[in-house]
DNA sequence: ACCCAGGCGGGCG
DNA sequence: CGCCCGCATGGG
């Protein structure tokens, strides 16, 4: 093993450095929505493109994990690498983010945790339908459209039939009634819309992850597509951290922690998330959210 | 029964 | 601009 790198890897495994699996798929990511986590095995699989991605999970001192392949035939580490950012120094950017006592917390809670990066095209359909919608039911319709109306593809190694995410094409030629009987309700035309667009007039995949300004006005020229949803695809389907989603807990953490209870605009949420962590505040939201969710949610105590 | 959910578009003033 | 409303649907 190469003992150079931080991501030494062999064949079949790979070392990585705090990295928290349960804490990455249950934080309400497109993973979240797609993939399927085996708490009890600490088995993960998901498809990526047409592969077939099965993983299992070794937990390790110091919040380290190792990552084994267990289909290890098309599966390659890059991909999973990319997945997961494991590229991504965590020390470093735990201190980039860590500017008081509530974030410490956040980090501690949570340490490990990676903002995965997924399809732009897949993370689109995830967040256009988490709009006035709940994790559990996003995840359930997300599995309806694949099942529906994805392609059916057979794992070489292991003989399992999966089915990969349907593309815009396939879901632009799809009637409302079609979505709707998936669960998506009054997103239905949304979806529709989106596809149309994105197989006819914006290539999702030729954007420039990097110009957070210009990429969130692009997005939002999608019907169904506003600043919160933009900005979600912005930070998990483009990897720009620049991102800060401010959703319903978002709001309701942010004011909590930092703002004694009292409603904000999100406007002033905006700013306030730029002014204090920067560049790296889609990262920090990450941790905020999970944080807020888990131990702030409505009824639940002040978090003080 | 009632309230809520990783919001958005449209209509109104 | 800002504000306010309706929106499908199922779980708590």
């Amino acid at each position: 093993m190469n003992k150079k790198s931080e991501l030494a890897a062999n064949n079949k495994s790979i070392y990585a450095k705090l990295f928290n699996i349960k804490y990455t798929f249950e934080s309400a990511q497109p993973l979240t929505f797609y993939g399927d986590y085996y708490a009890d095995e600490n088995k993960l699989s998901y498809v990526e493109g047409d592969l077939l991605i099965k993983l299992k999970f070794e937990e390790l001192k110091g919040n380290n994990t190792k990552i084994i392949i267990d289909n290890p035939n098309s599966c390659k580490f890059s991909k999973v690498s990319e997945k997961f950012r494991l590229k991504d120094n965590l020390d470093e950017l735990y201190r980039n983010i860590s500017t008081d006592e509530n974030m410490e917390r956040a980090i501690t809670a949570y340490k490990g945790m990676r903002v995965t990066l997924n399809d732009p095209w897949e993370t689109t359909v995830c967040f256009i339908t988490s709009q006035f919608n709940n994790v559990k039911r996003i995840r359930g319709i997300i599995k309806n459209l694949i099942n529906r109306f994805g392609e059916e593809h057979i794992d070489e190694a292991t003989g399992i039939r999966f089915k990969s995410f349907p593309g815009p094409e396939k879901l632009s030629k799809l009637s409302k009634q079609d979505l709707i009987k998936s669960g998506m309700g009054f997103r239905a035309k949304y979806i529709i819309d989106a596809a149309k667009v994105c197989s006819e007039n914006i290539n999702l995949n030729k954007l420039n992850p990097n110009n957070y300004n210009k990429l969130k006005d692009t997005l939002m020229e999608i019907n169904g597509i506003g600043p919160k949803v933009a900005d979600c695809i912005i930070l998990m389907g483009y990897g720009n951290f620049n991102a800060f989603p401010i959703d319903v807990w978002m709001k309701r953490t942010l004011e909590r922690l930092y703002f004694d209870s009292k409603p904000q605009r999100i406007k002033d949420l905006y700013s306030f998330s730029e002014e204090k962590w920067g560049a790296y505040r889609g990262f920090a939201q990450q941790y905020l959210f999970f944080y807020g969710m888990k131990n702030l949610g409505r009824g639940k105590a002040n978090g003080k």
